[in-house]
DNA sequence: CACCGATGCGAGCGACCGCTCGCTTTCGGC
DNA sequence: GCCGAAAGCGAGCGGTCGCTCGCATCGGTG
């Protein structure tokens, strides 16, 4: 998808090169700058290319600042793959917890990144993106857990699902953001929440 | 403070009418046209006034957006003050339950023009202005609770509130806008999780 | 090593934006 | 009905942005 209005095609070495330094360089100016400042020439000379390089591989703004989500949606889908395995197996609160915890680890880790987004990108425009993310995690979930209630209770586990998903995504990036206690304390208390939203303990 | 900075005082009924065009104006463009397209030129012509007018009595595009974001705020704190009040001396899950119905209808009235805020316009810019109200329901609820539970506790009852007002917030917003299920059955889910947060609970 | 497609350059275009200012029109107390 | 103040007007300024295009340079294949 991001490759149908990408305009050249890299072939060479180089020119592949090229494009991970426009990305990087629209990561950097988004997380120094924001988003209203991250134009195409100032992310352009960032990357120490020129505009019409940029625009070589890119259609415009739009298409970087995707390939940046893209980025930070790949590596976090990637680095919470290993709790989600070891969690299998384990009770339902240990388990939660590990989760929970690779989560957050790497909404930390990704902080400066992420508090570029939230609060100062216009979401809207790329929400297809991370919608895909959230519905991934939503069926991951739920398949993770519709084995062990009634089928009977499914509409209640999407219910539940809809609401833990949202609900970790946005306390654990705030909490990151603001560090308003401590980090057990927080993660005690979320996986209290997602917990006690599954259908079988009501 | 939005006063210190708008350069005419509106002291004629005419000019209070024109401040209020152009409110209704911003509204209307950023709900129909989005953050970035809301120009100061294009506010005026919706608002069918002159760019000098607008610059009349607002300094630029900040002040005339924050203007909007007070108008909702306000509208905000008004309506579920009388649900505080019926709910005060009431048991805990009722009238937790009907603070948040009366939190989520003030949502879903203002569904188009919070619609245009979220995801569309770079939150940051304005944080101050909605982290007052933050702060201010934070205190309620920190009242509210803390005469019923030990001092000790305090501490647990800050991280509850600061989890609760955020979960409620999020997640309030989020069923408005996207409705991905019952409104009775979202009231049971969000009331059980707020009341679950509650720290003598635990 | 010669050649030609792939890559990179950067001045500059058209468009729009925020904002001003000299002027006209309207209001309201006298 | 007069007149000073209040309100409104709108062409146009300085500036930035997204984006292009003709041309120079690079690099791997025959």
């Amino acid at each position: 998808m991001a490759m149908a209005t990408r305009r050249r095609t890299p072939t060479q070495e180089r020119s592949r090169r090229t494009v991970e330094r426009i990305v990087d360089a629209a990561a950097v100016v988004l997380a120094d700058a924001g988003y209203d400042a991250a134009s195409t020439n100032r992310i352009a000379a960032q990357a120490g290319i020129s505009p019409g390089t940029l625009y070589g591989y890119f259609s415009g703004k739009d298409e970087i600042v995707a390939a940046v989500i893209d980025r930070v949606v790949d590596g976090f889908a990637e680095s919470v793959a290993p709790a989600l395995r070891e969690a299998a197996g384990q009770p339902i609160e240990p388990a939660t917890r590990l989760v929970l915890d690779a989560v957050l680890a790497e909404v930390e880790q990704r902080r400066d990144l992420i508090a570029a987004f939230i609060d100062r990108v216009p979401a809207e425009r790329y929400a297809a993106r991370v919608d895909a993310l959230r519905t991934r995690v939503a069926d991951v979930t739920f398949h993770l857990v519709a084995a062990s209630i009634p089928a009977a209770d499914r509409d209640e586990l999407d219910r539940a699902v809809w609401t833990s998903v949202r609900t970790v995504e946005h306390l654990t990036v705030r909490f990151a953001l603001a560090q308003p206690f401590e980090r057990d304390a927080f993660l005690d208390l979320l996986t209290g929440m997602v917990v006690g939203l599954a259908p079988p303990s009501r």
